[in-house]
DNA sequence: CTTGCAGATTGACATAGGTCAAGGCGTAAT
DNA sequence: ATTACGCCTTGACCTATGTCAATCTGCAAG
């Protein structure tokens, strides 16, 4: 699939590459190709040798992980999202799996090169360190959310993230099919469906999709949200300054738990 | 405390200056200051403005988290290790709480000067950038462990992976408190006890912190390490080629569940 | 030596969460 | 319209894990 300049751009606004210079820039995206994917594809297996950086820039992509027979969803990603930027930078075996959910289009930058501008650019190289403290962070406020919350809890707490996501009416809309997000969410769907009947008595209703959240208060009083483990970003992040913004997972648009 | 040479020495062997220049080194490390705390002393707690980058230089840390009064140990530190890294990168509020186990010297570097000597140095970037992806990967693994498997398959593991750290022999020592161990492992110190208890049936003894793996083969069924999961890095690190072995946690010496 | 105390263990019990099976519901192909 | 299939839900049940209380152990202070 040909590249178009419209993609370039997006890619050239992520925070990874703000403020690189035009000739690095080309540098990176020298080799790299566009390819469209239909829903259900296996781009990544937990240990394949990774020669690529992902750029999602439509569609959506699950990160996930198995053993010995289960496995579970470590993040779901929604354009523009890059992922597996850790094993580029390090020259390593993925430790996830990547797989799309729905036909997606996804860029894929040569690893190498990559490595060869960070190498020459500190700006860039500063940039990438961001980009990784920022996924570290993600994944300190995911272990944060599984070990010290029960499953009620996490759901709770995930729909109070997606009511200020989706700019906080009362009814949202599920992003995902509930068994995706049951394990996003650590849990089984059975129990992910129990969850929900329990949240009956804190004023939450589901309808399908439609989750409407009659009580805020008392959600929330349920959920106890605390900023150190839930982003509340809003939707409009024009407003944020981009500076000392958390990167959170691939780049501050990811959908954790 | 005086800053002696010998500590600077130890401090330059990290990955994450080992390429550096001494210029760029002796700016880094010109404000700093080491300090000795004692056994339990609160170096940071959640959501504490971050100024410096720490470096454990003798001693043990552990760094946790807590929600809603229960709390637990997301890494144990042993020297040379260090700590904050992605606070620092980010400027950023600790999502974590640091508190000596034992009597510890600790090392504390400019936040602000390692942020200016990464803009400044692309090879130092660079150092930053693969300290933070395997900071990264090692709390990948650390889901992966907490949401894939078992209280029971997680402590089996960690024996099998201290058995490696220490040298191979039959029989192990447990390198901290069974209460600090349990929560590390995502469990109550009683289920602790009982994990113990039923790994008897799997040639597993233990007196007090004396560990006896009698039958490895039978551990290591039930146990089924994993490379994308559990680090099995032998005790002589200098066999290891640096360049392309994972960092993990801050500095590859970390234990974790 | 005695005592006190913190950590560890053990048992009884409660709760959370997983498993299995059955059935409902909506959508898309026939 | 009908069917078939995937997803969701529900109930019954079971296992894993947490909680509470009592006891044991080893070490250290007196």
């Amino acid at each position: 699939m040909p590249m178009r300049a419209v993609d370039l751009e997006r890619v050239k606004a992520l925070p990874l590459f703000s403020g690189i210079s035009d000739r690095l820039f080309r540098d990176v995206t020298a080799g790299a190709f566009l390819q469209r994917f239909p829903a259900g594809t296996a781009l990544l297996t937990e240990g394949d040798p990774v020669d690529f950086l992902y750029v999602l820039m439509n569609g959506s992509v699950e990160l996930g992980a198995s053993w010995n027979d289960k496995d579970t969803t470590l993040a779901i990603l929604t354009p523009v999202s890059i992922f597996i930027l850790a094993a580029v930078v390090l020259d390593a075996d993925s430790l996830m799996s990547a797989r799309t959910i729905e036909r997606s289009d996804i860029l894929m930058l040569s690893g190498e090169a990559l490595r060869r501008a960070m190498n020459e650019d500190a700006v860039f190289g500063f940039a990438v360190a961001q980009e990784m403290a920022g996924c570290y962070r993600g994944m300190v406020r995911s272990i944060k959310n599984q070990k010290l919350r029960g499953g009620l809890e996490r759901l709770a707490n995930y729909l109070l993230t997606q009511q200020v996501a989706q700019g906080g009416a009362a009814t949202i809309t599920l992003p995902h099919e509930k068994r995706l997000l049951a394990s996003l969410l650590g849990m089984t769907p059975e129990n992910l469906s129990r969850a929900f009947a329990t949240l009956a008595d804190y004023g939450v209703t589901v309808h399908g999709p439609e989750v409407t959240i009659a009580r805020p208060v008392v959600l929330d009083r349920l959920a106890k949200p605390e900023p150190l483990i839930d982003h509340h970003l809003p939707p409009d992040l024009g407003e944020i300054s981009t500076a000392d913004r958390e990167r959170w997972s691939s780049n501050g648009r990811t959908r954790a738990a």
